[in-house]
DNA sequence: CATGAATGAGGATTCATTCAT
DNA sequence: AATGAATGAATCCTCATTCAT
């Protein structure tokens, strides 16, 4: 009966989710979560609002799944390598999370909406945790040994300027000197 | 002529009109503006749904309202002491600016929100521009004295740190260790 | 206790109470009764919404009076001379009906437009059809003397070029040659 | 693709369109078009409320819809016999008219409301005044032919029967004894 | 007599979601 | 896989009416 193999069915398949996921992310990172309708999705997706409950449960996984995707783009920013220097690898996760800023501002803007406001989409609240969580353990050992005895200071400093460069960014966009605060940034860094 | 005297009015409406705004700005700080119902914020102001449009026009006045209100209280943080020198008055502003975002909480996380979505609520845009220049017409001259051929991108450094604390405050709450990042930042400035 | 006598407080009443069904009809008729809301007549009054339910029960209430005001200084319309022939008294009767359209064009606006939809105030139906029925008593006995065997066509023939006159006026105002069209219906009643 | 073919969704939608257009005409004309709730609508018509608003921007927009639709079968009131005297095309007119009027009672009640209460909706007043003047412009030269000098008095005197019987027809209904009265009127134009 | 703050029911409109095809 | 007609709950806002003063 089916014209189509499985493997043409899954790419098609595949090609329509991003399509949904990119179109919603868009939208979503602009617009807000709450302002933005399954039919304005549909139509930036270029496909009808039904297909998109034959993708995602609903429009909260929509927004889930945005996420999860976004994970795995990311998964390099994580990557460190084992034999630089505390320091160096610190740069190293700077740079890297300063480039995944610039080139996914979308979702950073929905990620940093998000977090300030938990409470607009409840079910991402544990997710959002994890997350956070992981960031810490991964990177206070960095800090413990650059800076013993005020670590968890530092690390939040640290943090402050990364958020805050990336805010900065989206707010401004272009006209926000991004390469030279990026570069103060690390000139930072390295001067500790 | 009038049963009530004008200046009983006056209290009335000024108190009704502070518990909604209260009420609003808790409710649009945390769960986002188009997330809560104007039933909401009559529920939690304990007024009906009726009188919040005696007080204003409509939900997008009453979070222009939010930011009238707001600025009236943060005036403060503009008020230089002329005698001081320049990277004192920078450090008196980030104290007072640290300061205000400690105990104004709920504005700025709706602030920073709205500022990172501006297209959620379209008619708040000029209002930010407005504000954003002005707090650079205010702070720049500070920077080309401290930082001379250099002072936009140590503005802007300086900028995301503050953002980055506020943003991080805000996320952690009570587990951000707020006062050790604030003096960490004031040592900051202090050291250049 | 009372500083006023009865006597000025009857005026007073009095002056409000035409204050206010002057504002009324003038609302309802040209914004119709539902898309005229209470504050609006209260506004066109000078008075506060309140007081307009110290003289009338209820919205409906206020449109009865309105009509029963104007049936007061109607009441010379239906004054016909007794010595004069059915076909003068008719030409009286109509040149008095015409004038009263020409001068209380609120009034007859807002009576034919609740004619037309009677059951947008339901409550209004039996005095319409009690006000027709005694229109109809009235002229019949006429018509019949001028036209025996045909008077009910001639009598509702006549009546529609009354009312169609007062339409045409209505919706064209000054654009509307009233005196002329007056003039060439009391001929054509002369004529018959 | 589609699982419905263009035809059928064309039909669908052709048919919801058509009983929501009913339902709307009957209910406007009668309850007044602020006085009827699209809930009212959607009953009468068996279906949803938001299902309107799949077919029709707004309340204003249906109303504007019921007109157009009414203007098309109205068209042929406008055909006239081109070998036909003046007198004779004004009376085929008026037969025309005459017949419309009473086919299609609701829209006339709704129409001549609305002619009376142009405030009532605002957004309707263009297309009056454009009905009014495509009227009056295909009318006047025949009463130009037929009553020299006097043309304009006289047509305002035929719209006003015309207007008058319509009227009376709406508000009396079955009572209104309205073939007698029409053909009274044609022998009026008959004899001029 | 007069005011206007306050209420709450009701109305227009939007939108996530379902389902027949 | 895909469409879009259909639903109905939820939302913003209006307004007649009440009542304390």
């Amino acid at each position: 009966m089916s014209p189509r193999t499985k493997a043409q069915i899954d790419e098609i398949r595949e090609q329509s989710r991003e399509k949904i996921i990119a179109a919603a992310l868009d939208l979503f990172a602009h617009n807000g979560f709450h302002s933005t309708s399954i039919a304005q999705v549909a139509a930036k997706a270029g496909i009808s609002k039904g297909l998109i409950y034959n993708y995602f449960e609903s429009k909260e996984d929509l927004l889930q799944a945005i996420f999860t995707e976004a994970m795995k783009n990311s998964e390099d920013i994580l990557t460190l390598d084992p034999y630089a220097t505390a320091k160096q690898r610190l740069i190293g996760m700077a740079e890297a999370s300063a480039d995944f800023m610039y080139n996914n501002q979308e979702y950073m803007r929905l990620f940093l909406t998000l977090m300030m406001q938990p409470d607009v989409v409840k079910s991402m609240k544990p997710w959002f945790d994890t997350v956070g969580k992981a960031k810490k353990d991964m990177l206070m050992p960095m800090f413990e040994e650059i800076f013993p005895g005020r670590a968890e200071v530092e690390y939040f400093f640290f943090g402050a300027i990364m958020d805050g460069i990336g805010f900065g960014y989206l707010v401004l966009g272009r006209e926000y000197p991004f390469e030279d605060v990026k570069r103060k940034f690390i000139d930072y860094i390295q001067n500790q």
